[in-house]
RNA sequence: GCCCCGUUGGUCUAACGGUGAGGAUAGCGGGCUUUCAAUCCGCUGAUGAGGGUUCGAUUCCCUCACGGGGUGCCA
């Protein structure tokens, strides 16, 4: 064994602990996971797994809400369904803790005093309306806004001063006033910011609590995060977040700004509040009220502003796959070169790169959603299809809990039957006819009408066809074929004429999956109660 | 107003300065069929505008338009 090779396998290892990528994700707890904030968290876990790094969850509550745990859950929630795990935050702690923001303000204090120390801050009496006036007289002369700093104070003489007069002081940075900063950011490039155009931000109020720009720079510091990746609209706060650090003698993390999740058919920004205009849109309006349906056979408590596609419990709910939401949303701002569209979590974290995030917008798109949705589903074994479907038909009361023993082997002929027709896991609900009892199943009035009560011969045929049934040797779905075509022969008529009539009889819908599939599921037995009820119906209807 | 970022079919995207501008999804037409779905075959559809640089520009530069962000004691 040489000294050359085993020098530099030691000392990529050390390079590695040393290098090791820490990105993190920041949310507010606002009640609910947005879809758009996700795909940021994904790039986030995508860089640090990748990297063998760790990923954290940051709390943004320096708002000091009343009820962060409960506006916190969902989140924590969501993450975990789409299996997007965190090294360290909430819950699972950490190293640095505590993570939440609302508990970190002796750290932001120290960094004020320091900031004051050095002459990068200072504290500042102005009133809002002196300010107000200031800005107001900028934009008259037609010149960039910069505050006069007239009511600085330098010194505690100064300071006290203020305060005699009864002014409050808030603490500000004194950014320099020329030059320029160069940041090097990972998805856009250099990107320059003019010194002279920054303003002397606000970094704590006169009460003591600290703003977000501090907060954050101060936090990314402590829990060591190398590489910061976020929203795009963040791109122009960096510069403010830049003079802190180095005033505080920090080192600089990796930028990467990644531009945000657009509304379906336009650039703007998704958000949760515009949901009216977007269900204008026929693909998000269908893919609303897909889950609006289950939701409301599930028997959800639901309601539009905490129950649609802009949020990610939506579709744990409705029952879509995680890894399906997240192969889309990988591909919003991502791609591995000009034809590569399916990822397993393992081949995203293996092929991610910042280098290949795009620098535009991307529209969410429901039916591309539903597009990989299907995919996945469709690749999915029967056997986990047919367990996730009993739990929402348990849940959807058409089984009862706990389900009968041969629950499994029945709802495995259905999903086998139903196929593709099962796009999320509440589709299955679609099929509650083959739970109902019956002399329960309702019929739709307008098949009902067409397929029995209109053609002349539907009941003759019909009852023919029963008779065929009853005395069926075999129920399969094989046999079942050749007895209605030998039936269909027999009679002197075309299979049209019959099959509606016999799958609106039994199903009490105009459409379904294959017939003799869903008559050999049924079974006999239950076919003929159907069909005789079916003709009862008919003979009422008709008077 | 000023500063920063962006702009390829409806949508997501690909293209060392040299491709018939490729793929996906959607749409349309047709075949198959007992309905729906699927499937098969075929088709429509894009470099925001204008100037440069270059033998050659989606790609580089400038201007404009449009969209987004910042200019907050919001995050």
């Amino acid at each position: 064994m040489n000294e050359s090779l085993a020098i530099p396998h030691l000392s990529a290892v050390t390079h590695q602990a040393l290098m090791s990528v820490r990105t993190r994700f920041a949310p507010s707890p606002t009640g609910y996971l947005h879809i758009g904030g996700v795909r940021t968290a994904l790039f986030n876990w995508l860089l640090a797994k990748g990297a063998g790094g760790q990923f954290l969850l940051r709390i943004d509550d320096t708002d000091q809400q009343r009820n962060v745990e409960a506006a916190l859950a969902p989140i924590l929630h969501g993450f975990r369904w789409l299996g997007l795990e965190w090294d360290e935050g909430p819950e699972v702690d950490g190293p640095y803790a505590p993570y939440f923001q609302s508990q970190r303000s002796e750290r932001y204090q120290a960094a004020v005093e320091k900031l004051l120390e050095t002459g990068a801050a200072y504290r500042d009496f102005a009133t809002t309306e002196e300010l107000t006036a200031e800005r107001e007289a900028a934009q008259a002369a037609g010149e960039p806004f910069r505050y006069s700093r007239k009511w600085m104070a330098e010194t505690p003489e100064q300071a006290t001063a203020f305060e005699a007069e009864g002014r409050q002081g808030v603490m500000r940075l004194k950014m320099p006033t020329e030059g320029t900063l160069e940041i090097n950011d990972l998805v856009r490039g250099t990107v320059k910011f003019d010194w002279g155009r920054e303003q002397d931000h606000v970094v704590q109020r006169a009460d003591g609590s600290c703003l977000y720009h501090l907060a954050t720079v101060v936090d990314d510091h402590d829990f060591k995060i190398t590489h910061v990746v976020r929203a795009e609209e963040h791109l122009s706060n960096t510069p403010r977040q830049v003079f802190i650090a180095q005033a505080l003698g920090y080192p600089l993390p990796e930028f990467a700004h990644v531009p945000y999740v657009a509304e379906p058919g336009s650039k703007n920004k998704l958000s949760k509040r515009k949901l009216e205009k977007y269900l204008k849109n026929r693909d998000f309006a269908a893919l609303n009220n897909k889950g609006q349906q289950i939701a409301e056979r599930l028997g959800l408590e639901t309601s539009a502003e905490t129950f649609n596609p802009v949020i990610v419990d939506f579709y744990e709910e409705v029952g879509f796959l995680p890894d399906a939401i997240l192969n889309y949303l990988v591909l919003l701002g991502w791609s591995l070169d000009d034809s590569t569209e399916e990822f397993s979590r393992e081949e995203m974290i293996q092929h991610f790169t910042l280098a290949r995030v795009n620098k535009a917008p991307a529209s969410f798109d429901a039916q591309k959603l539903l597009a990989f949705q299907q995919r996945a589903m469709n690749a999915l074994p029967t056997k986990q299809k047919v367990a996730r479907s009993v739990e929402f038909l348990k849940r959807a009361g058409l089984v009862s809990d706990p389900p009968p023993c041969d629950v499994a082997e029945y709802v495995t002929q259905i999903v086998e039957a139903a196929g593709d027709r099962i796009t999320v896991f509440g589709d299955i609900l679609e099929f509650d006819d083959f739970f109902t009892a019956d002399d329960q199943l309702s019929y739709d009035e307008k098949a009902f009408g067409k397929r029995l009560v209109k053609p002349d011969d539907a009941a003759e045929l019909l009852t023919a066809f029963r008779a065929k049934l009853a005395d069926a040797k075999g129920f399969d779905a094989e046999s079942l074929d050749k007895l209605l075509h030998d039936f269909v022969e027999q009679q002197g008529i075309k299979i049209g004429q019959i099959i509606h009539a016999i799958r609106v009889a039994v199903t009490g819908k105009a459409v379904g999956f294959g017939m003799f599939e869903t008559l050999a599921i049924l079974g006999q037995q239950r076919c003929l109660a159907r069909i005789d009820r079916a003709l009862k119906l008919l003979a009422d209807a008709k008077g």
